[in-house]
DNA sequence: AGTTATATTTACTGATGAGTCAGACTAGCT
DNA sequence: AGCTAGTCTGACTCATCAGTAAATATAACT
């Protein structure tokens, strides 16, 4: 019984078969989330039943409950994904060595193709209360680190003084809320492409930040860094 | 029994109680408003359930519904009062004779200071998809007017001059998105005042949009006007 | 073929919450 | 006092979903 030479000739290797059911699960998995989060999106988390969900899907409502094991795991889980591009965001920034203005648009960049990349168009804007006490908890922690490192890329602006003085706080709440508005009104099928309106963006953070003599356009490496 | 002392006493006027019972009504109508917007910015309209509102004001839930017919009523309210602050805004950035950029931040001056105000905190940014479909119809409708004005704030500005080459259309999606995003954040209990915030809301929007070479700050009556 | 693990569905349960109804309470009026 | 209109409440109903259980299909492997 130890010999298997069917199994030589139907799957390629001794692994591989309960690979592809595992990548197939992790597709799948992949594809509720998406649905859901556009879904979430569009019409709200309460707004949107597991079964509108399914049908959008084709299937029934239990098998969602496969990849998910509620409704709220599956909106903790888009806030992980929005959460996720905010931090990939911020380790950008952190690797690249410039000023802090420099540094907050490669960050709020990388942010901005989250939300509107791929698996992107996550409800940002959604419910924090609809989650379980515990995500929730989760989910504040985690989003406060991410607006006291916003805060901390404008503090490092103003006094490498790529930005002019302002307060950090109010500033990355200005710059936080332009971003985190875009899925309120953000339609692929809209007439700007995800690249004008970050480009557009990033031009008027920029100039808003900016201190006053300083080049509008971080284009040349100025000053500081070594 | 036809003269009545007692009515001289104790009632003033002939038709005076029924203004005064109208009077009542009307500051209840507005308490129970006030309360249930509050609690939909801060909890979303579907966590919010009418017996958590009534509980509040101390009151039964049938009571609410003296007031207003349905939940939904009440959430079409409050879009009405946010949508009243922002053309409030319009009517003043119309009345005042400047460049487009003054009179934008006239407009997003008055329509901050609705969010924040007494009635204000009205849930902007909540489910357009709860309304019903008759008024979901006219707050959108209402609300693209406004969108549409906004926008054309800014064209007249980039055409006089006051703001720097931009598309109009995203740069009023960039400044209304600051603006409907501060209701996700602000707390009464917080640690800025509403001046403050709009204060420097207004200093990052201004420099973000103010042409290159136009001074900063508007603060002097500039140019064009007479 | 048969056996096992996985995937999916149909048909349910149970909770929550909007909205109603019939009656109680209050205040103004005569 | 007694009548009337306006205001409020306790106790319902009824619809909507999230989530589950049991049964059925599929595929993987021997």
């Amino acid at each position: 019984m130890s010999d298997t030479p069917s199994a030589a000739t139907r799957a390629p290797a001794p692994g591989r078969a309960a690979f592809d059911r595992d990548e197939q699960r992790r597709r799948k998995r992949e594809a509720v989330l998406r649905v859901a989060a556009s879904a979430f999106n569009r019409r709200g988390f309460a707004n949107t039943s597991m079964d509108d969900v399914a049908s959008v899907l084709g299937v029934s409502k239990p098998t969602l409950y496969q990849y998910f094991k509620s409704k709220q795991e599956l909106l903790y889980a888009c806030h992980q994904v929005a959460m996720d591009n905010g931090e990939a965001g911020l380790a950008l920034a952190d690797a690249h060595d410039g000023t802090g203005l420099e540094k907050l648009v490669i960050y709020l960049r990388r942010y901005m193709e989250g939300i509107f990349g791929d698996l992107g168009n996550c409800p940002v804007l959604t419910d924090v209360d609809s989650l379980t006490p515990e995500d929730r908890a989760d989910v504040v922690a985690r989003r406060k680190r991410i607006s006291a490192a916003t805060k901390g890329l404008i503090a490092l602006g103003v006094s490498d003084g790529s930005i002019g003085p302002c307060d950090p706080k109010l500033a990355s709440l200005f710059a936080l809320g332009v971003v985190n508005w875009i899925p309120a009104w953000y339609r692929d099928s809209g007439p700007n492409t995800p690249e004008e309106i970050m480009e557009s963006f990033a031009t008027l953070l920029i100039s808003g930040l900016a201190a006053p003599s300083a080049p509008k356009r971080p284009s040349a490496k100025t000053k500081k860094k070594a």
